[in-house]
DNA sequence: GATGAATGAGTGTTCATTCAT
DNA sequence: GATGAATGAACACTCATTCAT
């Protein structure tokens, strides 16, 4: 029943939330859409509607829908650059650091599925776009520690196949991170026990002891 | 044999004056533009200027832009199909198919990269979008070759490392074709000599006799 | 009264005008509106509506916005450039060119005046701005026929009061051409009258003879 | 004579405290922005810059940024009308009256420059605006001034040309207050150098006595 | 008095699609 | 078949204005 006096045309309900908190709802959504819908058929206005903004609010944190992805992408490296940093400089066994590489991947992809799409789908789009100079600086700068890793590892005779690291590390990368796109955890085999499997064909053995 | 009555000389030459030639011209160039640009960066405007015609007279080839990529997806799956089942009815031993599948799908890499790269970016997109069930299908006719490859090689007792083959199924999907963002046919190895190193260390071993 | 059976959704009416007459239009319509309401507040939407063509479709005629002023401005300053050269290249006394210059500006204001105003209002802004470099150049070719014909006039000793020749053109030419603010023919006097008694107030007498 | 009581040493040098003062501020920045960008193309933004505070700020003083364009014209108005009224009122020639009109105009433009601007770009568009009357019945105000001094000056004989008053006023006004476009003091003219050889070239001769 | 966050209406521009010629 | 002109719906982005803090 509608109540007898009409209410002032409810004023919108301004939420006033932490920007900081606010800001990275954007990117959490943006990172969704991006994802999912891919960059060029994300709207502004999808990402508004997906923290309950309008889209000229967006431009209070970002400068364009271009600032949003770069932030994207940046937060994204970041957080993996040093993670892998922290493993391949942990002092452990090559074998140790691949599978510790591998590990963390499955993980990040679990939990952060969309930042990993986001980076996957459009790294080769933005190959030299200004502004976005920085992935290609950091993705060599993890691959590195990808090949040094596999190299260590080859020369200590773990592998049971002797092929070019450059065509292992193609092939481990490319098996590994391209598990985004079915990869959720949950299922059967959680990461550790999915990274596990996958480190043991790469290497065509069991880990020793 | 010429036809018996000449033809008049001065006919300009018109190149690719045949429908059918220009429309699969017209794939060709949506397929190079789809994969470099993706779908939604790509206008018809774009596509037109490749085969040198107005936007407008596209449509005189294809209902619309959605139906140009249909058209790509349909012609690479329906390849694609055709060599999987060639492969696997053949009659070879597991190993043997499982080797020329992954062969083949370097040989296609190289030969129409930006096929595939069509295809793998805007699988996701279009599941379930209407008219495009025939991709997800497809793709699952397909799968169930190389499941079926990988399963009666396991149980030839081909691998040295075991897992379920629901897992060594993607790995091997996976690393396979994600080298189409990388593989270029002409540089050290090729098609062939990849497959064979990509083999080996899929089965932690190499080919016996 | 209605018709008994309704009409179909009348489609739209395509007049199909010559693209020529109707880029013509829009300049014109352009220079009307930059010159009553600034360039600034004039939308594309507006030039659209006066020439009945939605704004995208402008498009097809200009590529910005920018690019209809530009087009404005070029025809402007061609056609001003064109008989102001005729003028000072006719061979006549110097009082007479300069009787003849103002003469042609107030016929100009008369029958273009938002051309004129459009040039004069948006001068000052486009000074330097990339594209519209021919402004200020055009400019200066015109202002140098009209100091050379002055200039020419004072060492005839036309003129009843001396003062530097810089100094009298920038009086001669404000005073002029700024009467495009008031001045609409029509009016008591005509655009050769008008000039006549311009003239003879810049020179301090009446023509002689 | 200084205050008895000392100030506060301590106080932070806050210049531009008092609102008056900001508010004056804020009408001189607006002011140059409009006369250099144009009203529609100043933003809010632009003008709070100028003046260090924010733009939701500037609402303190004025009401919207249309208020702030009045304001800038009302006070640019009431000044000029009271220099005006004054002249005029003196009880000196006729001829004089105009000189100190002109010679007033010249030093206008050089101490503001960009009220005067504002005033002229902005008249045309504002003619007829709600809120904005006053601007056409001020200035018709200050032109009555004009007009009945060159009147007065016509009839004691003082022009060498003899032209109806209303195109006289108009060639007169133009000419003079044309010149802010170009006028910057300091130059090899100054104001009232400048003024006198413009009534010079108005009168057709010099000032007798 | 000052601010930062938010809005809503609008801006120039793009583009897949249509269709008379 | 081919095209150029046209459209309409969308797009990223801007900005004067409001208001709780």
């Amino acid at each position: 029943m509608p109540p007898a006096t009409p209410e002032p045309a409810a004023r919108p309900l301004r939420v006033r939330e932490d920007p900081a908190v606010r800001r990275q709802a954007i990117l959490e959504a943006a990172a969704r859409l991006f994802a999912t819908h891919g960059f060029a058929d994300t709207t502004v206005r999808d990402i508004g509607d997906e923290v309950a903004i309008k889209s000229g609010s967006l431009y209070h944190y970002f400068a364009s829908k271009d600032a949003i992805l770069e932030a994207v992408l940046r937060e994204f490296l970041a957080d993996l650059g040093t993670a892998t940093a922290a493993i391949v400089s942990a002092g452990t066994s090559p074998r140790r650091q691949v599978t510790d590489l591998v590990r963390h991947a499955f993980t990040l992809m679990g939990e952060r599925p969309y930042w990993v799409l986001t980076y996957q789908n459009e790294f080769l789009r933005l190959a030299g776009q200004p502004g976005f100079e920085f992935v290609a600086g950091e993705s060599a700068r993890i691959e590195a520690a990808w090949v040094a890793a596999l190299t260590a590892s080859a020369e200590a005779g773990d592998f049971a196949v002797d092929v070019p690291v450059a065509v292992r590390y193609r092939l481990v990368r490319d098996a590994t991170w391209t598990a985004v796109r079915w990869y959720r955890p949950g299922e059967e085999l959680d990461a550790a026990a999915l990274a596990e499997r996958y480190v043991a064909v790469f290497y065509g053995n069991h880990a020793a002891g």
